[in-house]
DNA sequence: ACATATTGCGTGTATATACACGTAACTTCT
DNA sequence: AGAAGTTACGTGTATATACACGCAATATGT
């Protein structure tokens, strides 16, 4: 009788979301809105639906996860291509909180690292990819 | 630079979650709702109390999953050793949920060990209930 | 040009999840 | 017995997440 994979999953995913957000609690954001943050970063502007593939997230999640970050104040809308795109942008506030909650983000990365060693966190990294 | 080992859990979470759901969709229930029978099933009747630590889930979080369990007629509340405890139980149809499901269950579990081989399968495992 | 299809988005609805807070019931201490 | 603490639970509030649906804007085919 083995454990069933995606329980073991989805403790791991609440318990690991946890301590980065306990992490990130100083910069006021959670993991889910760091990691959105960061894949602003990496494309803006980048429009809802391009933002939605890059996160592996549906596109009404994503639209409602930035909008949570635009009351926040950290991106901004801007005007896409089209009429109908919309693209987000990081706000200056916005980059203040990727620069500051980095370290804060590496801390928990190393402790992961620290507490499962080097080749069982690439090993990790290598089947939660190939899932 | 090292990938975000939450941000990996997170997607292979979702992916995998996604994997059960699509399986056990003929029973009616998801993989969540499919668990936490299991998991009533092992220990009933049980306390949503007990319920959570088992499933390392908030109390109350237990109790809005067990109150759509129980819209479903999965489940039944009776009442605990005390006035303010309510025990939880499976209904007939929620037996027959289980029933009918674990082969659906057993599917997707094989499949991700098939897929990963069945060293691999055991190292994640491992490595998960590690995190 | 006009009808049709596609694309991009928002909203409705639903589950999953957690934290904070309040209430009722039980226990313990004096 | 009465006060104080603990336990069990529900609800309010908020984010995360997905699917279905509808609307507006753009592209495509005739």
């Amino acid at each position: 009788m083995s454990y069933c994979y995606c329980i073991l999953l989805r403790k791991a995913s609440r318990r690991v979301t946890s301590l980065y957000d306990e992490a990130l609690a100083p910069v006021g954001v959670n993991l889910a809105q760091f990691s959105l943050l960061r894949n602003i970063q990496r494309a803006e502007p980048i429009s809802l639906t391009d933002l939605g593939q890059r996160t592996e997230l549906d596109r009404s999640t994503v639209s409602r996860n930035v909008k949570v970050l635009e009351k926040m104040e950290l991106v901004a809308m801007a005007n896409g291509q089209d009429q109908r795109e919309s693209a987000v942008e990081l706000s200056d506030k916005g980059r203040q909180v990727l620069r500051d909650g980095a370290p804060l983000w590496d801390g928990v990365q190393t402790a992961i690292e620290a507490k499962l060693g080097d080749e069982a966190s690439a090993q990790l990294t290598a089947l939660l990819q190939a899932l």
